[in-house]
DNA sequence: ACCACCATGTAACAGGTTACATGATTAA
DNA sequence: TTAATCATGTAACCTGTTACATGGTGGT
């Protein structure tokens, strides 16, 4: 008693129970769903998840019993529990904060002042390339017509439309950089 | 010897070290600068700033002095030495990784179909106006003549492209949501 | 013969937050 | 008299990463 807010997970936590509702699961089986499925937008480290797992059971949120197999090393299945879906559930109703960017690259835009206008440019392009990479990537999962489920294609959606902002700002910060530094042609 | 990548910062340090360029600073001024210069990309909370100040002293990348004040407390300002400055250059140098988002934000929406949608699309408005909020935020100083400066400028174009990303996601997502879930009018 | 997959974890460390603690000065 | 500004820090805690450790099975 005089517990205070026992019931209040993580994001981390959230996502681990979130993959629960889909059905009992290992570890294992956890990092690859995430990976996979919403790996672009929270992909814990494994040793994260195997720390983790065992606290949900701690408290309640989860059940997990061994499975020996043969040819197969034994697992560990999690199962989500009652308290479980209701502590998911509150956290899922939470208001979310938009959290500002902290972006390294960020900074050193920032400090521009302080490198070779050739080695920024490099930066931004760099930028550039990867946010293209992923539109290509995320277009791709869009098509897809496995995971054509609203909730992934938003968060899909989601993706794209930062990609596409970063791309666009990169390039016209590209151009901008030039334009006001007269870069040297080497 | 061995010592291995002794000078290696990190963005919280280079973030610091790169206000010191500006001149000398209190712990205190550097937490204001940071704040409101470029707040909204990075800003350490303050025990985090005096808890990586003495640090650099003793990695030899800034020297602080004493000031005693009337009227005031006692102060310790802080200078970026050479070995500080070299450290700043390499960290500047290095090609940055966009790393993706973190966004609590999507695993909600991810597991929506846990939510009721009228949450859901609460979740989405709220972001919705924060993004907007940011972008008049940041509209401002943009439009501010004090902060003309094109690297100042770059950061906050930035982050409007950002925010508009952002404002325009959320508001297709809301219809889509909608138009999908047929959302009961209560 | 080698590599990828299945499967779980530990150890060491890095980076960060909030809340607490203190206390004088100055402007409204 | 109330609140903000100046100014520095400690304590407790949380979240997360990389590297290490182990070892059988199945495909090329």
């Amino acid at each position: 008693m005089a517990d205070g807010k026992n019931w209040a997970i993580t994001a981390t936590e959230a996502a681990l129970l979130g993959l629960l509702t889909r059905g009992e699961m290992s570890g294992y089986d956890i990092q690859h769903a995430a990976e996979t499925s919403g790996g672009f937008f929270w992909a814990p480290a494994k040793s994260r998840i195997y720390a983790v797992l065992p606290q949900l059971v701690t408290r309640g949120f989860a059940t997990s019993r061994s499975v020996t197999q043969e040819s197969r090393p034994t697992k560990q299945l999690y199962r989500i529990t009652r308290a479980g879906r209701d502590a998911l559930q509150r956290w899922l109703e939470e208001p979310p904060s938009m959290e500002p960017e902290r972006a390294p690259l960020l900074l050193k835009i920032y400090f521009g002042e302080l490198l070779e206008p050739a080695i920024l440019i490099s930066h931004v392009r760099k930028l550039k390339a990867e946010a293209d990479a992923l539109v290509e990537r995320l277009s791709a999962l869009e098509q897809a017509p496995s995971g054509a489920s609203l909730f992934g294609d938003l968060t899909i959606r989601h993706g794209l439309e930062w990609a596409h902002a970063m791309s666009r700002w990169a390039e016209s910060a590209e151009r901008e950089i030039e334009a006001r530094l007269a870069v040297p042609a080497r």
